[in-house]
DNA sequence: AGAGATAGTATCGAGCGCGATATAAATCAA
DNA sequence: TTGATTTATATCGCGCTCGATACTATCTCT
């Protein structure tokens, strides 16, 4: 409490008591410990994300994957067109409704999801955290999530 | 447990069993949220962790603050260069090594502080979640960070 | 002192993320 | 039905992130 102390634990302005500096860093080494896992399929991380949600909901509109990923046509658009020209998605127009483009994978795209069936079980060795500690994290940054949506 | 069950709690490949789709997708919701606060000073949200671990440390190296930020050089050179040319920062060669660029904050990047003393609290009315979840997670995701900067 | 190794910073290229804007199709209102 | 609005997607430009590489300064070893 003295004026001169260095550390303050209720000084906000201080990197380590923000909430946001940890989030930003793990989730940037958290991409890095996926990319040497990735890389021999030639995939990046945010491929990969689009490719879990269509190995659940293919086929299924741009905007589907969109709200999934909390990603605007702007970041999808080009990324999708990646995915296409690598092999792994169509992307048809519907007939019904003209503005929607369906996405629907590949034989390839398909079949890459029993390749990349070991990767999470690889990446949690790494990390030395017991189960239950992950799967609470996982569930405060999953309400996290919501609550920041809400409010935007 | 069935095989024809459609939500498998125990199913790694499931997007929602992921915890690396919730931190990624919270780092980019908390930058969006931050950068409404931010635009008035027309700050980004890295060049604003930037100017947090210098209202700590500077005068400092580059070195210093990209082991806290967790950045290489790549990133930050040319960040600390728009910092300069804003007027936030200073950069000077160190005579005692001519290797080492001390980084030193500016009269306008000092006064800054002050300014923006009151986001994180801002910020932190943005989320109705309370503090002692908010304290939880933060720690445990420097606890993850942790373990993945050691495994790298 | 000289040669090789190491350290600190910078540059380049590619992909991601997003605000702003555009376009075409579908829907709604009068 | 026409005109206005909304919806779904795409394009553009800028800044961030990082792997690979380069460059200079310092250090080490002989």
């Amino acid at each position: 409490m003295s004026e001169h102390s260095t550390k303050d634990s209720h000084d906000l302005q201080l990197l380590e008591n923000q909430l946001c500096f940890p989030l930003y860093a793990a989730s940037r080494l958290m991409t890095r410990a996926y990319q040497p896992l990735l890389a021999r399929f030639q995939l990046t991380y945010p491929q990969y994300i689009i490719l879990l949600i269509l190995w659940e909901d293919a086929p299924c509109p741009i905007g589907h994957i969109g709200a999934r990923a909390i990603l605007e046509t702007n970041t999808l658009s080009p990324l999708l067109k990646t995915l296409e020209k690598q092999g792994w998605i169509t992307r048809t127009r519907s007939v019904v409704d003209e503005r929607v483009v369906m996405v629907d994978l590949t034989d390839k795209g398909h079949a890459m999801k029993q390749e990349c069936a070991c990767i999470p079980q690889e990446l949690y060795e790494q990390t030395d955290s017991n189960a239950e500690d992950l799967a609470t994290v996982k569930a405060m940054l999953n309400q996290l999530v919501t609550q920041l949506q809400e409010t935007m």
